[in-house]
DNA sequence: ACCAACTTTCAGAATGTTCTGAAAGATCCG
DNA sequence: CGGATCTTTCAGAACATTCTGAAAGTTGGT
């Protein structure tokens, strides 16, 4: 059985020491691109593999990355695919290298696009057509149920709420390119 | 000692019944409403809470809160203070009744305003302060360190992360007015 | 076909976040 | 002051998410 190898000599837990200033800085970024991430819903390693391989400009292998920032093959592996399925990273096959590689998007008002475009569609579309469902109901309610104000209201209310959520969905579009 | 008390006849754990289509028009946004909050990082109940109080369009007291969605008065009065913190929601004192109501700001797009104000603030210039750093040491690296060339490509990433996101919050700025 | 190199999957562990509820703290009124 | 009403706090419980790692799957070379 093959024995997991992370490149150290003695402790089985600590990290790398991160060497020179040049180091330190691109851990500084990836840790405080992570800490962003993880504060609007996106999984730290995602966030922080993604830092990596933008910080470091080029394609890079999974072995590398685990080694780097210390998360299981089967974690980087996952992620990667989910930032491939984004668009934000894509694979590279080197030549004569058997092993993927991978490479971020280098262009940030490309990669802020794809972001956005990602987590629209994945979030802000389904609770339009919620608001959408909600809204017809309530219109059938103002027509004929027992309290026709409240309906009407409520009807207002969604309907604000749809309309500055769809100006918002048109302004991302226009943004986006 | 006094039986919290959920105002049910029978089942300790289930929630009231939706009634009328109204309700369940006001329940389905709710429950949109804080899905897409906990896919954003906005704790769910903290969204919820927010949504029945802009839905209603009235002001609302605690208990009134508790017993709507079934969450305890611990988490509602911590979260009705965030909320209030964040500017999104009112203390409103009601002539003769001791209990503090809250209500929610109702015109939308302000609502947004605030929601992007205080996101901004918390998480995107922490970032913005920490790319500085970042920065300025590899500018220092690039002139007297030994790797010149990679120093500076580094810097060049770092740079234009934040040009995007520096762009990208000003941008915000207008939007918010 | 077989082996070696590499990747993916997924059950359960580890971790992190949110929620509860009872106790302590306010505030108001007589 | 005393007690009634309401609010806040916070330790720990409940829950949800993320991560690990070993096993199964795939691919390519000989």
């Amino acid at each position: 059985m093959v024995v997991e190898d992370h490149s150290e000599t003695s402790s089985p837990e600590v990290a790398i020491p991160p060497a020179d200033s040049l180091g330190r800085s691109k851990e500084a970024f990836i840790s405080h691109w992570g800490e962003m991430g993880s504060s609007w819903g996106v999984p730290r390693s995602m966030a922080e593999i993604h830092a990596l391989l933008f910080i470091e400009g080029r394609a890079l292998c999974v072995d590398e990355i685990m080694n780097r920032l210390q998360v299981s093959r089967g974690n980087v592996s996952t992620t990667l695919r989910q930032l491939a399925d984004w668009g934000i990273v894509t694979k590279v096959r080197l030549r004569g290298d058997r092993k993927d590689h991978f490479e971020a998007e280098q262009d940030v008002w490309t990669l802020l696009s794809l972001i956005v475009r990602a987590r629209k569609r994945r979030e802000l579309e389904p609770l339009l057509a919620a608001l959408e469902d909600a809204g017809s109901i309530a219109r059938a309610d103002a027509q004929s149920a027992e309290n026709p104000k409240a309906a009407k209201e409520l009807m207002a209310r969604l309907e604000s709420m749809q309309d500055a959520l769809k100006r918002l969905d048109r302004l991302s579009d226009r943004f986006i390119g």
